[in-house]
DNA sequence: CCCGACTCTGACAACGTTGTCCAGGCTCTA
DNA sequence: TAGAGCCTGGACAACGTTGTCAGAGTCGGG
């Protein structure tokens, strides 16, 4: 993945204008077409130039771009012509340097191409809109060092606020930038070893009430394939897993549980060593939708009827045979809840770090509906 | 959405340090915890301050931050020793100020919410961040107006560049960003009225392929139901449609084509008439990805047999009754081969503008190989 | 006609970093 | 032991913007 032969440096130092105007070292073809006079190649005009040329003060240019009070309408006129004539667009680098405030936001995510965490990210990306601020997202891929390096590098930028979905559990190296005053938020699961706000889905009751409508219809011998155990939210779900049966007097065998990683291969075995061991299950509780879109290809080609709750919602999920019944959070909720929240620590109106837990709900399909078919 | 109540505001001046010593203006508590000595609250360690505590000079700092040689090890360690103790992050607006790159590349899509733009996004982001960028994401919501809003304000920011799922038809806009250096690639449309890098699906071969695929199988009334017609990709995947009836002599009815939103209800009404008319259709091309979705409902509300081609593959496509067979493009492959020329740009190693066109894929899988039920 | 009030404009410093350049101390050699 | 050369460290300017403050110009009233 990495290109070495890759010449682009963003670290690299800039050129000086004035080394390349010799004659010996003039550069190749200038890209593409040519400039507006006043504005030299691969540097941008700045107010400096825009004041130039509309023949006014440096300031008075500043007070247009912003559109601050006491201009006359001629002399922004002549500035607001000067400024299109030469293609100027403010630095924002400048300006956020000059007032502190960047008007942006970090979100640090898992794997954007996740359909979880798509409409997590957009909800996020809404509530900042309406806020007058960008979103710069980022993908941990649930390595925790990765995570700390996309906060970091977004903490230099002096983003205003950083949502976070943690891979790691261990949050302290954020210290020193919630001093500083950057606010932040957790989402889908706590932070680590830090106070800070949390936003979570009620993943042990969700899996609860998912483990617990099994039961209802007769299983006993239930199966839960999750995500790597050191994920909170997998822990959660596992033990609500465990707290379903054991309100229903059922003893677990180690060999219905299999927490891992969530590719399909890892799966696929969970769910044939369950479905065709001594002791097989009747009914499967998925821990997350990679786990549970895996599952029903695995049931698909299976000849026993096994039924399945899986955590997620998946698209489509209701136009299988039988339907997908599931226990769905709601990623766009948990995106804006979080986010607003970020906000009012922003307006300082949110004093205090709070853990709020947003609620899932069971939709019965059919999957979860299927007798024991021993 | 638009909080009125809202305190925040990134663009409000920074209160001078100097002005909140006062006993009288004391602010409130602190947030949260208390700050290392020698940090002013709310404003951020500099190099300054940590040249002062490790008592060497500024460039000195500067030298082990970046890790430049000359500086000895036992130097190093003090100002190590500084940074840690005051939680220094270096800022890098000012850097960027200083050198002239940002490191970070502006992403404008339409919804990162769509199953489709996710992948692309995380292709991108995974380019970028093998080249040391950031990848700063946002929605245009199909909004001409947005898109320009959101571009220029990445401009603003001074990304190295810009890769464009363009909403609009006109980017003279982006002509002085383009003559500035903005590296900038458009997907999966082109850019209008400008000369600029494209990487689109073949959008049109993809759509007569799938069409020409239901006429095997014996159909000749055929719907098509696709996107607004002014959507680049709609306008050549009806385009697709009529060459491959037109192909085989089939006359096209205007009551087969509905063009328009995506929304649900459209769709169900279109497919509806479609169905239903005094001359139905027994088989439909959908335009995308949403559109499939929402007629596979219909037709499974539907008692006749509908064979059913779809532009894009969907999630559990293949576990439906029958399987949705579809023309897939491959989303990642697209973000990535977009994000790969626009760090070309910015190498150097890519001079001129060019259109790339990736193949899409015929994928069987049932539901486009029902014959006709007349 | 002069003065004060008001409006509009511009010079200047500062934000935090990095590149340039020079000074001082050191080592090594003749 | 003196001189050359190297190594380390620091002073300073510049990046492009905005806040402060003061000056210039205009207008009306006394």
């Amino acid at each position: 993945m990495l290109d070495a032969t890759s010449s682009y440096n963003p670290t690299a130092p800039r050129i000086p204008v004035d080394d390349r105007t010799g004659q010996d070292t003039v550069p190749e073809t200038p890209r593409r077409t040519d400039r507006p006079s006043g504005t030299r190649y691969g540097s941008r005009p700045t107010m400096k130039d825009v004041a130039a040329r509309a023949g006014v003060g440096l300031k008075t240019v500043s007070r247009v771009v912003n559109g601050e009070p006491g201009v006359t309408p001629e002399t922004e006129r002549r500035v607001q012509e000067a400024i299109e004539a030469l293609g100027f667009r403010r630095n924002d680098s400048a300006r956020v340097l000059r007032k502190g405030r960047t008007a942006s936001i970090g979100l640090v995510l898992e794997d954007l191409a996740d359909p979880f965490y798509g409409p997590l990210s957009r909800a996020v990306e809404e509530v900042a809109r309406a806020h007058g601020a960008l979103l710069i997202n980022g993908s941990s891929a649930e390595d925790p060092d990765r995570e700390q390096e996309l906060v970091l590098a977004l903490c230099a930028r002096r983003v205003d606020g950083l949502v976070v979905i943690p891979a790691g559990d261990d949050h302290r190296y954020l210290e020193p930038e919630l001093k500083a005053g950057v606010a932040t938020v957790f989402v889908d699961r706590p932070a680590g070893k830090i106070d800070a706000d949390v936003v979570v889905s009620d993943n042990y009751g969700g899996a609860r009430d998912g483990v617990a409508h099994l039961i209802a219809h007769g299983h006993r011998r239930i199966g839960f394939i999750g995500d790597m155990p050191r994920i909170h939210t997998a822990a959660e779900r596992l033990r609500g897993y465990r707290t379903a049966m054991e309100d229903a007097g059922i003893p677990v065998a180690d060999s219905w549980m299999s927490l891992g990683v969530t590719d399909p291969e890892r799966v696929r075995r969970a769910a044939g060593e369950m479905l065709s061991g001594p002791d097989p299950v009747t009914a499967i509780f998925t821990g997350n939708n990679r786990v549970t879109v895996t599952v029903i290809r695995v049931l698909a080609e299976h000849t026993r009827r096994v039924a399945l709750v899986g955590f997620d919602d998946i698209e489509l999920a209701d136009l299988l045979q039988p339907g997908v019944t599931v226990v769905a959070q709601d990623a766009a909720a948990l995106g804006r809840t979080a986010a607003e929240r970020l906000f009012r620590q922003l307006d300082g109106t949110l004093l205090r770090p709070e853990r709020v837990e947003l609620p899932t709900r069971l939709i019965t399909r059919g999957s979860g509906e299927l007798p024991p078919a021993d």
